[in-house]
DNA sequence: CGTCATGTGTCATACCTAGTACACACTATG
DNA sequence: CATAGTGTGTACTAGGTATGACACATGACG
C-alpha cells in the first residue's frame, strides 16, 4: 500500500510543475495549516491529519477523498454514519462483499443504482 | 436513538435478575476494567469506552457487538478495513444504500451470499 | 450483628491528537 | 546582489481519551 505522505507529496510536485501556486507554503495556508505541519505530514513524519483537513487537502490537489482517506486510514465520517444507522444490516453486506471481486461488487452498485423498490 | 449506558445497564440489569453474578463490579472484573467506570459508563457520565472493551462488554452481555460500537457512535474495525482496501468501490455502494429499505438492503445481502461470481 | 458485596464519588494520570509558533538555511529571480 | 519564497528543524501546547486507585455509604446474607 502507498503511503499517505509521499502520495501527497508526488502529487503536489507533480501539480507544480505546471503552476507554481502548489508549493508546501502555499497549499498549506489555502487549506488552512501550518507549512511546516504539511511538510512533516508529507514526510510521514507526522501521521496523517484530521479526516477535515485531509478532505480539504484531497479537494484542493484534487483527489478522491474517500481514497486519501483509506490511505490515511480513516473511512468518511458521513458513511459511518450511515452504517450506524443500521449497523446489522450494513455489517452482514459488508463482511459479506469482502472476498468478492471488483466485478461482482460493481454489478450490485449497479444493480442498486436502477433497482425499482 | 436509545444512549448507550442506558442500554447497557438495563441489558445487565435484565441478566442480573437471573444470575446474580451480573453485578457491575463482576462484569467489570470479567471485562477486565474498574468496577467505577463501568458504573461510569452505565450512566453515562462519561463518554463509551474503546471499541475492544465496547467489544468484550457486547460478548459478556450477549449482544451483538456491531450494535452496541453503533451505540457507541463507532463502526468496527474490520468492516473499516474492508471499505479502506477499495474505497471507491464501497463508498459508492454504502452511499448508493442510504435511503434503500431494509427489505432492498437485505436482498442484495442475500444475492450475494447466493451469488455464483 | 458482623461482614461481605454493591454502586458510586473524588482525584489523579499517561498517552494521544492535531496541531501552532518561529527561526534557519537554501534557492531562484529580477 | 538583494530579496522574496521555499522546505524544514525544534519546541511547545490545549484538549480529549481511557482509564486506575481508593474510599465511602448502603444494603443483603448467614
Amino acid at each position: 500500500m502507498t503511503q499517505f505522505g509521499p502520495a501527497i507529496r508526488e502529487r503536489r510536485e507533480r501539480l507544480r510543475r505546471d503552476d507554481r501556486r502548489y508549493s508546501v507554503r502555499q497549499v498549506a495556508t489555502r487549506i488552512g495549516i501550518e507549512p511546516a505541519y504539511l511538510s512533516k505530514i508529507e514526510r510521514g513524519e507526522v501521521a496523517p491529519p484530521s479526516e477535515a483537513t485531509t478532505v480539504r487537502l484531497a479537494k484542493e490537489l484534487d483527489q478522491d477523498p474517500d481514497v486519501l482517506l483509506a490511505m490515511a486510514g480513516k473511512v468518511s465520517g458521513d458513511l459511518q454514519e450511515i452504517i450506524r444507522k443500521r449497523p446489522k444490516l450494513f455489517a452482514e453486506l459488508i463482511r459479506q462483499l469482502k472476498e468478492a471481486p471488483d466485478h461482482a461488487v460493481l454489478r450490485v452498485v449497479r444493480e442498486v443504482r436502477d433497482g425499482d423498490w
